[in-house]
DNA sequence: AACAACCTCAACCGCAGAGTA
DNA sequence: ATACTCTGCGGTTGAGGTTGT
């Protein structure tokens, strides 16, 4: 029989909430508590259905939200949770006090979700995107970085420049086995997968103290972990460790605020890895260190897009323009390792075709 | 200065799951 | 077992603000 239909909500106001609904919902609900949702509005003389207070109440009067910009911390925290629970907002909302589901909701689809697209990261899986045009959609980027002196916004003491460079490279190159592997034309293998074991230090021994999570990128060759035996993928990131070490790029993790919270985190990472490449492959998130985007971002990237759109872009010279963005660098060091994956990658290629 | 294009975010909508009569 | 309510969630919309031309 269940209970009595609802009441006619027809004639409810809807849209924008005036400053006398404000005062008159924080007025009841600081009285008498919530109670239900459903019978507030007659109660406290709103002209409004109870799904609308109870947001209004959530989203915006509730005494302890938090307003402004969210932080850094805070955007890094939504980007390593999203990787790991998705569009559970709700969820991802429970670790960051004082911010909504709502809000985190819209700051992701309307700044971060625009980031990680220009990092060349699919922001739905937190891997990078695999089809030629993404990959070419990297190349600003390193035009950008490469121009070095000539742009004094992007050089200082911090080494920004220098940082953008490589994480640049890193994601292309991060592009480029991805695309191999997923094409057929090459058999590269992670660096980290041999025999189908991993070689990738488990999650866990990147924990950093008692309550922070330190999430690598697993292309990042640390010193304690050397090539595996057999790989003969050169450790490209070896020799520059330290100075990524000390700029803090890699340290983008996810802030466990407490023992229980940790666990979950944790928990959900180890569930959703159908494979330890999976486990790998989401480890992503951290290559999304901040990436400053000026107005002359946008113009070189519209310059870069507007070129492309006059030349062709057969397959063989996508390969001679990484080798030229790549290997035309002031380190002479790093330039050898990239000319020799290039070498590798279309030696292999041209062996296929 | 005027207009267009783009961006932000509060609010709405529809749905699902749990609870209730 | 069924029909209904309540609550919360995620996707979407659109008004107002901002930026670019």
């Amino acid at each position: 029989m269940g209970r009595s239909p609802s009441s006619n909500e027809s004639n409810v106001k809807k849209g924008p909430w005036s400053p006398e609904e404000d005062e008159r919902l924080m007025d009841y609900i600081s009285k008498h508590g919530r109670g239900t949702w459903r019978t507030l509005p007659k109660h406290a003389g709103l002209n409004r259905n109870g799904k609308s207070c109870r947001l209004r109440w959530e989203n915006y009067l509730k005494p302890d939200i938090k307003r402004g910009k969210l932080t850094e911390e805070e955007e890094q925290l939504i980007i390593n949770l999203h990787s790991v629970l998705g569009n559970k907002w709700s969820k991802i909302a429970t670790s960051l006090p004082g911010r909504t589901d709502n809000e985190i909701k819209n700051y992701w689809n309307t700044t971060i979700r625009k980031k990680l697209l220009h990092m060349g990261i699919d922001p739905e899986t937190h891997r990078p995107r695999t089809n030629l045009n993404h990959l070419m959609n990297l190349f600003p980027l390193l035009g950008m970085s490469n121009l070095g002196t000539s742009m004094s916004s992007w050089t200082n003491p911090t080494g920004l420049q220098a940082d953008v460079t490589q994480l640049a490279k890193l994601q292309v190159l991060q592009n480029m086995l991805q695309l191999m592997n997923n094409t057929s034309l090459i058999n590269v293998t992670n660096p980290y997968l041999v025999d189908n074991q991993i070689l990738n230090p488990p999650l866990d021994t990147f924990l950093n103290g008692r309550n922070t999570l330190q999430v690598r990128d697993p292309m990042f060759r640390d010193p304690e972990y050397p090539n595996p035996p057999g790989n003969n993928i050169p450790n490209l990131f070896s020799q520059t460790h330290s100075d990524y070490s000390q700029q803090n790029i890699f340290k983008s993790g996810i802030e466990i605020e407490n023992e229980s919270n940790y666990q979950e985190v944790l928990s959900y990472t180890q569930n959703i890895n159908t494979s330890q490449q999976n486990q790998v492959e989401n480890l992503l998130p951290a290559l999304v260190a901040s990436c400053p985007r000026t107005t002359t971002f946008n113009k070189m990237e519209s310059n870069y897009n507007a070129a492309q759109k006059s030349t062709q872009s057969p397959f063989s010279t996508t390969f001679e323009a990484w080798e030229k963005f790549l290997i035309d660098d002031d380190d002479d060091t790093s330039g050898s390792y990239w000319k020799e994956i290039l070498d590798l990658t279309s030696t292999s290629a041209s062996s296929v075709s």
